[in-house]
DNA sequence: CGATTTTTCTAACGACCGTTTGACTTCGGG
DNA sequence: CCCGAAGTCAAACGGTCGTTAGAAAAATCG
């Protein structure tokens, strides 16, 4: 029988101990030794259930994209099913949301956010594929609701003004600091980022739209 | 007397093998026996020419860092020079120009850009203060120069506005192609990311100056 | 229980890492 | 010409890396 017979608890362990440290050091820089002495797990474990450190980062990553997609599903029911042509703001919020508000919450999270937008920099065409197959239905309903709340706009504006909108999301997140070191402005929390990004992203597309 | 004595390229090899060495498998990637390798120099020669791995890592940072910013420079001058209020796209196209530009021409510097990238969102504290010494002039200019042309505008709504066209720009130059694979969209040259990354953050600027 | 499968664990493999040592070569200035 | 500084080079240092073989333990099932 190729199920699981015991209570096994050691590939959860495992999983557990890998985010935050994958985030922190990067799936080159994690060694295994260290991430068994953090799970609390034999050494050859990590090889055993998952068969390479590779696999592990896969499923690592592929849980939490799965889990933000389904928080931004949630989100996106509503506007779907409202008749009428949606507000450029409220689609921007249910697709940006999730992402802001999980890194507000849980630390890990913001790690994890950084650890993605470090291999997308570094090229890892393992993870850019699994982001697109994961994102990819999304992105359709969101593209299809812009275009729904903005009829004079082109197809392609939308996908690049969502596509800054994205950016423009994760680097305020992911440099919250050093911008404001830089510019010597106030901190911002996540509410107040969000609410600035969906401002800005919302004129953006309206811009693009004419 | 402690200057350089013979003709000495060996640094000059070393720094042009290592960029783009660096950008394509990050700094910690990258070994130091390929990157003598790639050099034609002998494998101490790093070492002895830079102290350390490190070292030479910032130094190639540095040598970009500053490249683009003299370049932004340049545009920065004439618009600071003119009296009246400058329009908001003149300044973004300012800032951001020299970026996009660098990235569309020699492949390398959007290595380089990748590199960077990866490494803030790394959380690299090295390269965050050299990023934050040497852009911190720059921005400084620019938040000016986008205070005068929209004087309703909070500074901190401006700082953020532009941390926001910053991270449009990178996330788009970066993304190009793994964002036209999820959204099917057109691919995008150099002139018409920026006219598009122009359009969209100044009208996003313009609606938090309200 | 005995037999069989699944899981854990120790030990080790071969490879690569950044850096250093110390001898050798090359060079400039007195 | 010779001496001392600057540069180059082969070799090796002590570590860490991902992965695996094979024995030992634990769990499952007849």
């Amino acid at each position: 029988m190729p199920t699981v017979r015991q209570a096994n608890d050691t590939r959860e362990r495992i999983l557990a101990a890998a985010l935050p440290l994958f985030a922190r050091q990067g799936p080159e820089g994690l060694g295994i030794r260290r991430l068994a002495l953090a799970a609390k797990v034999n050494l050859a474990a990590v090889n055993y259930h998952f068969g390479s450190k590779q696999a592990l980062f896969r499923e690592v990553c592929l849980r939490r994209l799965r889990a933000t997609n389904a928080e931004r599903d949630r989100l996106l029911l509503p506007l779907e099913a409202a008749r009428g042509r949606p507000e450029p703001e409220a689609v921007l919020r249910a697709y940006l949301g999730p992402v802001v508000a999980a890194a507000g919450g849980d630390p890990a999270n913001l790690l994890f956010l950084r650890l993605v937008m470090a291999q997308v920099a570094r090229r890892d065409r393992g993870l850019e594929t699994l982001i697109a197959r994961e994102e990819q239905p999304v992105i359709a309903r969101v593209l299809a609701l812009l275009a729904r709340a903005l009829p004079g706009a082109a197809r392609d504006a939308l996908a690049i003004g969502l596509s800054q909108a994205a950016g423009a999301t994760t680097h305020l997140l992911m440099t919250e600091a050093l911008s404001r070191r830089v510019t010597g402005r106030a901190a911002v929390g996540p509410p107040a980022l969000l609410d600035a990004v969906v401002l800005h992203s919302a004129a953006g597309l309206r811009a693009a739209a004419r």
